[in-house]
DNA sequence: GAAAAAGAGAACAAAAAGAGAACAACAATA
DNA sequence: TATTGTTGTTCTCTTTTTGTTCTCTTTTTC
């Protein structure tokens, strides 16, 4: 694939941008304006070059309006959360390069900030979580004993387990016969969030 | 389903706004005045791809007077699908009176027609499936072996099991070693569908 | 200083949006 | 009953917006 020159990667960058906050795709006067140009043709020079690359979709002819990524990496509505990354035990959450937005059914979610993650390893089975899965979190800072967290120890790995606090310690507790509980300080965890949400592919289950 | 051009997706949302403002829907002039519109026939184009997006109630003749939204439990987009009713191992289907449409993501969906269920009942739980889970099932009278199906069982009782097919009989597997596999004739047996996604809520868990 | 990249501006075609007229179905009213 | 006004619908025509393609100039880069 050809290289994209810096200019069309500050496009590209912007772009993405503008996804994540505005519901429709933006015209190529609108752009001009974002970006302080004066003419739509030489924008129009650096769309195409996007469009070579594979990063924007041809619009054909004229056929559609407003000039879209060909990832499906945009909130197309505000149903949508993001996906974030994957979180394995015993490792920091594993952030993805290009944070793509996904629907999720309403009551999968609550009306606090929320993300999805992917889970990777079985530490969880029992409470029904799979590797490959995903769980949408609730942005949080506190959980009931009972709840199943996104906590971060020692601020550095990241886990999913089940909670269990008391004044003087943190229980970090699993859902597989083969895993032990952990026990930690308090001041050692930090919960970063709660289960309230789960999903699972049988298609992509096959595939691996 | 075609794309909404951007006034059209501006007109709808102040038509949603209106909805939740007004008692009375209001009739196109009244839009034109609101929009700052000078045309009825410009006006009623952009309601005609509304109605024709299915988010407007058409308006059949001059039946009934006023713009009035389709009821909000209407797919809003093709990411939607049908949450049909309850399955339960030895009952039929339960359906629901009011089918409503939720969100999906597009990794827990296929091409073919798809829709939701809620499982009830424990016979799937060492696949990963609990009471009061959703199940998205992929619309299909076939199946290979392994794959977990929506079974129908002499035209009456439905079934959410794992399939193994002999040419002289079917196994309807469960995953909990408390239930116990099932052997049918294939003629007994109907395939309406197969488990291609799932989804659980840990906040209606709480609840229960 | 030459080549590449970026930009300005004009011109064009197609889509989208709008204006306005005409008409039929209906409701209210005299 | 006849009339009048409102409302949804359809139609043609015009204007605006938008993607695309040019040519030419300016800026950046090596």
């Amino acid at each position: 694939m050809k290289t994209l020159t810096r200019r069309q990667r500050h496009i590209f960058d912007f772009l993405r941008t503008h996804y994540d906050r505005f519901p429709t795709p933006p015209t190529l006067d609108e752009l001009c304006a974002a970006l302080g140009m004066a003419s739509r043709g030489s924008l129009h020079k650096h769309i195409s070059a996007l469009i070579e690359a594979g990063l924007v979709e041809p619009s054909g002819g004229h056929k559609q309006t407003g000039i879209r990524l060909t990832r499906h990496d945009k909130a197309v509505t505000d149903q949508d959360l993001p996906f974030i990354g994957k979180i394995a035990a015993g490792k920091p959450i594993e952030a993805l390069e290009n944070i793509h937005y996904m629907a999720v059914p309403d009551m999968l979610k609550s009306d606090k900030p929320c993300y999805v993650l992917q889970v990777q390893g079985d530490s969880m089975v029992e409470a029904g979580i799979f590797d490959g899965d995903w769980a949408i979190i609730e942005q949080r800072s506190y959980a009931d004993n009972g709840e199943i967290v996104v906590a971060l120890i020692e601020h550095y790995e990241a886990t999913l387990k089940y909670i269990e606090q008391t004044p003087d310690k943190v229980l970090l507790i699993p859902a597989n016969a083969g895993f032990a509980t952990m026990a930690y300080r308090p001041e050692q965890i930090e919960i970063q969030g709660v289960l309230i949400g789960q999903m699972r592919s049988y298609r992509t289950l096959l595939s691996k």
